[in-house]
DNA sequence: TCAAAAATGATATGTTGTATCTTAACACGC
DNA sequence: GCGTGTTAAGATACAACATATCATTTTTGA
């Protein structure tokens, strides 16, 4: 394993540190965002915000808007909680709450499926080329593209 | 400078260049195809498909249609005049064609200028993690999103 | 010059994302 | 409990990005 532990998490163990996790932020977990984050967790690759919405809508019988679904989401990454893949317009659950990475995603163009790994030297690798041309608020996006293992 | 001469071109070297290129690869450059060169070269930010499809309709004074645009935007791409930027939906001007690299970009969020910085030493990185992983097909997408130095 | 192939156009539709305003739920002092 | 302010979520509309399908035009080359 790597340089330290990330407690993997799933189902409900999964669940309940995303919650911990987001209320130590003062946030609250309502019914809303458990279901959506649940629905988003159940998915084993990039889910769209429009899955979601219509997953969480079915399965609670009372429609969720897609904006509510985008405010949730934006809510979720912005606490670490999920990942956006942008290459892929879609969402991912993070695995292991409360630690923090700057992630790489590798998406199979075949299947959809992503893997998620992480390499702080690569990302800070990263993050040093974009400092040395002077910007600030810096947000690595680190993703491939290409056909994984089991496709191929 | 880098490990060799990147040969930057602008204005009409550039679009030679790009034509040459292309014409290598057995493609014609047509008048669409130029026209939407020139337009995508003269950003200095990535370009949304439907920026180009307005731009070139109005000068042409004859509409081009958005899946035009994306035809040979794509066309561009598969043969390294433009490149797209996938935190953007947008895409570049390739301003050394013939050149092959795993582009980083680093794109303003304030205003929206993108940077294309090569460090073939990161890409390989990248592309190693992807192929330690079993990934085939590998494409990086390594990209920055931040606030540059002028919007400091 | 005619037929096949390639490029582009027209049109429709699908997908992703945001803006605005309204309503509902909650929290807290009184 | 009762009003009031705040946060969360819903409804609706629309903007932005992307593709599918079929028709038309242009090019090519026998």
């Amino acid at each position: 394993m790597g340089q330290h532990d990330h407690h993997e998490h799933h189902g409900d163990s999964l669940a309940d540190a995303a919650q911990a996790n987001l209320e130590k932020s003062g946030e609250k977990w309502t019914d809303t965002r458990a279901a959506i984050f649940d629905t988003l967790a159940g998915f084993s690759r990039p889910a769209s915000a429009y899955d979601i919405a219509d997953l969480v809508s079915t399965a609670r019988g009372k429609r969720v808007a897609p904006n509510s679904v985008y405010r949730i989401l934006d809510l979720f990454v912005a606490n670490n909680l999920a990942m956006r893949v942008e290459s892929a317009n879609a969402y991912l659950a993070n695995s292991h709450p409360g630690c923090e990475h700057d992630c790489i995603f590798l998406v199979c163009d075949t299947c959809g499926e992503a893997t998620h790994v992480d390499d702080d030297s690569l990302s800070q690798q990263v993050r040093k080329v974009a400092t040395s041309e002077g910007f600030k608020s810096i947000r690595p996006v680190i993703e491939v593209r290409g056909i994984c293992q089991k496709c191929n």
